[in-house]
DNA sequence: GTCTATACAGAGATAGAC
DNA sequence: GTCTATCTCTGTATAGAC
């Protein structure tokens, strides 16, 4: 209408137009980075896929490099929230079994927002470094503390904590970041019942090897 | 000896200035195309680095997909060369072994060709389907047949032999896909040593998890 | 065979009409 | 607040001088 003025960087809240878009283009800058990598990404593409104007997007998010530090900090924010229940009570075995299941399940439902992610971490996270990187170190120190009380308390054997870590995430991610590889490997995608079987094959390996089980 | 070279994707005329630009010129984009994807990767780049003409490089690969295009076959060549050695007499535990230290060496010693590899594949091979989708279907078929057997004869549990192969790539290029990451969290690169412990754990655990140690 | 100069397409970003 | 038109830069690729 013929608001002359408003408020013009406050929080904005559900029925906005404006908030709207930003979900949209948010979507499918996520198709499209995970197609392309960030370079190979254009705004012009982004804004066909949500059928806007390529200045409209520029404008909600500043720049291309704007839209894509909003993206990974939602996916970093995402990935936090995901993987923050920590083994208050439950054993071992049912700590790094429900990790191990969490981590397969984000990797079934969300390949794109891996895929985006370790390539932005492959090339060395030159967009995001700063977003990243006190998060990543503060919460892989968290979880390594824990599997290092297991190991003084005797409870699994003496092992480096960050090993068995990226041994987790090595595995469960591949699943989502190299899921052509996989159809291109079977001749078709996996289906439910084998990722789940590939997810049962995972905890079973995984605490089979460390004499959990 | 002396110059016989085991050049891949060209024909090799001895000594020639040409044939030698070749390779500083694949040196350089392996490490261009790492740093910054194929798309982000300038053919201006990469001259720069071997200084050298951008056009030069133009006429020897004939287009910037041609250059991306003789690196991927040269590092899928070396791929399968390395890992081709089938240990039919061998017992499976060390022919897993062999084969989770080979991938781990792999990932220590080029780095830059699992990322390129990487990154290729999370975009669903965009630019190479052609050339890899063959060598990779009948090579990892290969694999999982000797695996198979080992379940048919007894040896290991019933497994699905695929599930294998993604937890043993999926863990060992980790290691090269992810450096950066393992720096930012232990706040600097793995020493030999640590690298030495990191294959030694992985090995452990899928031995001991397959039930085989 | 090698490199300089340039053509041409497409990128990100912005000014200004609506 | 939104979008059309445009500016400028950089990319790939090539034509033609050496």
């Amino acid at each position: 209408m013929s608001d002359s003025k408003s408020e013009s960087n406050t929080l904005v809240k559900g029925g906005s137009i404006r908030a709207k878009n930003k979900q949209r283009i948010l979507q499918a800058a996520e198709q499209e980075f995970a197609k392309h990598g960030y370079k190979g990404t254009s705004v012009q593409a982004i804004a066909d896929s949500v059928q806007l104007p390529k200045a409209n997007i520029l404008y909600y998010f500043k720049s291309k490099t704007g839209l894509y530090k909003a993206l990974l900090t939602d996916i970093l924010e995402m990935w936090n929230e995901g993987f923050s229940a920590d083994g208050d009570e439950k054993p071992p075995s049912d700590v790094i079994r429900d990790y191990i299941i969490e981590k397969m399940r984000y990797s079934r439902s969300h390949p794109l927002r891996s895929k985006i992610f370790a390539m932005e971490i492959i090339q060395g996270a030159p967009n995001i470094r700063d977003v990243i990187e006190q998060p990543m170190i503060e919460w892989s120190k968290h979880k390594s503390n824990i599997i290092q009380e297991w190991v003084d308390d005797g409870v699994i054997g003496k092992i480096n904590p960050l090993y068995l870590l990226f041994l987790i995430w090595g595995s469960t991610q591949f699943y989502a970041d190299f899921d052509r590889e996989i159809e291109l490997i079977q001749g078709r995608p996996l289906s439910d019942d084998e990722y789940s079987e590939a997810e049962k094959f995972t905890v079973d390996i995984v605490l089979k090897g460390l004499g959990l089980s």
